[in-house]
DNA sequence: TAATTGTGAATTGTTAACAATCCGTTTGAC
DNA sequence: GTCAAACGGATTGTTAACAATTCACAATTA
């Protein structure tokens, strides 16, 4: 289950995952409108791939787009759609993982071993940001591999739930939940790596 | 519950309401790709909207993109994502009806029998592209109403059930699960509405 | 003083030109 | 004749300049 192609990743995604990671890990404020021509200079293009970028996050539901007037960051769900949200996720997971689990390869399993890896460092070195994306990352995959039809659709539940985020502070749970995800996945036990998955989602 | 504001919808906004109920409407065939060009000049704007748009529908679903090759017409889901999809959208519906039937004012009835009538003349007329953008205007009026947050989430669910849509030459029974929705929801019965749209999510 | 109206800098929206990439076709070597 | 490299038109990606809009603040009036 190669995710081939599309290994090279255009300007505007590049952008898009690191702006997405920020605002998750809280390096914003909603105060304060994003301004395009910084962003520009800080990412060494023109305005228009900015655009871009910003017109995806707001679609995803991370920033809020209001006309000639730019974006801001949005607050998180009310605690009625926060809850309805993740149940929509974790049917998605759940769904997502019994399409794919039994037609991962071992390749699947390092990928997803670096990402942990990769979790792990970005928890010890306390980095929020990448802790937000390797979090992303992880379910990401699971999502991609049984159908990247989805994956637009779920990142913007992930994100949305990811922005309530008091809990990015528990790093040694964020790291053992997913280990114990990555671990399910690898024996191929959908009923396990379901219940991590459900687990994780809160 | 006005729905005030945002009155003057951008450029980019018609565009995108145009194209994808062309779309949903069968009008494109996904073989030939989709050229910026010619619709710039359709539109009387340059590229830079129309991509803008493009950019839009493809993260919605309606349209597939891929790094320097443009955009094509997605295929619909297939049947196991279409079930998943189903069940997620009755539940998101159901919540928003939950939500926001209560609040609702007579200018909101009015509001609903306005795009009502206006799907019976689509009806009528036989008008595919505007039957598609009238079912998707009522179910929007909706969601929006209990949350603009979920308009987005909820835009790409039910874009992507209307591609599978064999059904859209029902037109009877098209306007007459309409009118059982907007009645109910008139009566302020909520029980009703959700099984008037439960009944119209297939 | 409080409210309102100008005014101009800052910002977003749009455009057209230019750069990079893709793809069908031709050319050339073997 | 077959295959691969090279060419050229068509298309997408990016840029910088220009237009339209917003917003803060000063000036004006009652």
């Amino acid at each position: 289950m190669q995710l081939a192609e599309q290994s090279v990743r255009s300007m505007r995604e590049q952008i898009v995952d690191t702006l997405r990671a920020e605002v998750l890990a809280g390096a914003w404020t909603n105060h304060a409108p994003v301004r395009e021509q910084a962003l520009a200079e800080r990412f060494g293009v023109s305005r228009g791939p900015i655009r871009d970028a910003l017109q995806e996050l707001s679609r995803e539901g991370v920033l809020v787009y209001r006309p000639n007037k730019g974006v801001r960051v949005n607050t998180p769900p009310a605690e009625a759609e926060r809850q309805l949200l993740q149940a929509m996720r974790r049917e998605m997971e759940s769904f997502c993982l019994s399409q794919c689990i039994d037609q991962l390869t071992p390749t699947d399993d390092e990928q997803l071993a670096d990402i942990l890896a990769e979790l792990k460092r970005a928890c010890d070195s306390g980095d929020l940001s990448s802790i937000a994306d390797c979090d992303l990352a992880m379910h990401r995959y699971l999502v991609r591999s049984a159908s990247s039809e989805l994956e637009a659709i779920w990142q913007s539940i992930a994100s949305r739930l990811l922005m309530d985020y008091s809990r990015i502070d528990r790093f040694d749970q964020i790291v053992s939940e997913h280990e114990a995800i990555v671990e399910a996945v690898k024996q191929r036990d959908l009923k396990s790596a379901q219940q991590a998955i459900n687990a994780n989602i809160i």
